[in-house]
DNA sequence: CGGGATCCTGACGGATACTG
DNA sequence: CAGTATCCGTCAGGATCCCG
């Protein structure tokens, strides 16, 4: 018997919306350089280099709006801004890692077969 | 002392490939889809529901290319097209369930501090 | 049945300039 | 320093039509 559609549309629902924030292009960096404890707005921006001012103030938002970062204003001159992981961005680490892992893992076999992959496709032309 | 920009890019490179795989739109989706056996293209546009038609041709040769899923042509009349996981397919379903079970077990604590955000920025403005 | 080709739209994301 | 505002290009993704 089949899956009912709409039973998995449902049930994937909360997966689909985390996998659509840490998917994304900024989240698991962003992650990965709060790990270590709190840092400011460009430190971050700095140890990601690459990464522009908007989308890091967008994505910032995006997971203090989720409840993975928390945001603390130091009313001092000049301004200072930290951001922390909360208890629950913490606990995303451990599947994050794990996905990690199996990435790091299965790379080069991931590799060969788009290898082998776009060989076929190329000599089909 | 700050992790190296370079470094930290590198190291997360798989990791961000693999998330843009699966953290798109439909990837999870047909993950499941396909967890318990093969199936044909349309059955799985039948207990997906919603996706396109150009979209799941899409995404199914994305992961054929990544070595996730494999193709098999029937040259039936009228013909006929199995599409199930790989073993590297499989194994990817753990992480995934790691992260769905995660998922699952923060959905209110998501959905409140989603709510508490919102409110904060209503009454600003 | 299982697609390919095409058109169209909105969302994502970069660059730049300005502000408290 | 830590953003906000604006402009703009690119591209994911839906709808539609066509084909073997």
């Amino acid at each position: 018997m089949l899956p009912d559609p709409v039973n998995l549309l449902e049930t994937c629902r909360p997966v689909r919306h985390i996998l659509a924030r840490v998917g994304d292009k900024w989240s698991v960096l962003i992650v990965m350089a709060l790990r270590d404890g709190p840092r400011r707005f460009n430190e971050i921006k700095r140890v990601i280099g690459t990464i522009s001012q908007r989308m890091l103030t967008l994505t910032l938002k995006g997971m203090e709006r989720d409840g993975l970062v928390k945001r603390t204003v130091f009313a001092t001159k000049p301004p200072r801004v930290d951001y922390e992981l909360t208890a629950l961005g913490h606990s995303l680490c451990e599947p994050i890692e794990q996905l990690g892992r199996w990435a790091i893992a299965n790379e080069a076999e991931i590799a060969t077969a788009q290898m082998i992959f776009d060989q076929k496709t190329d000599e089909a032309a």
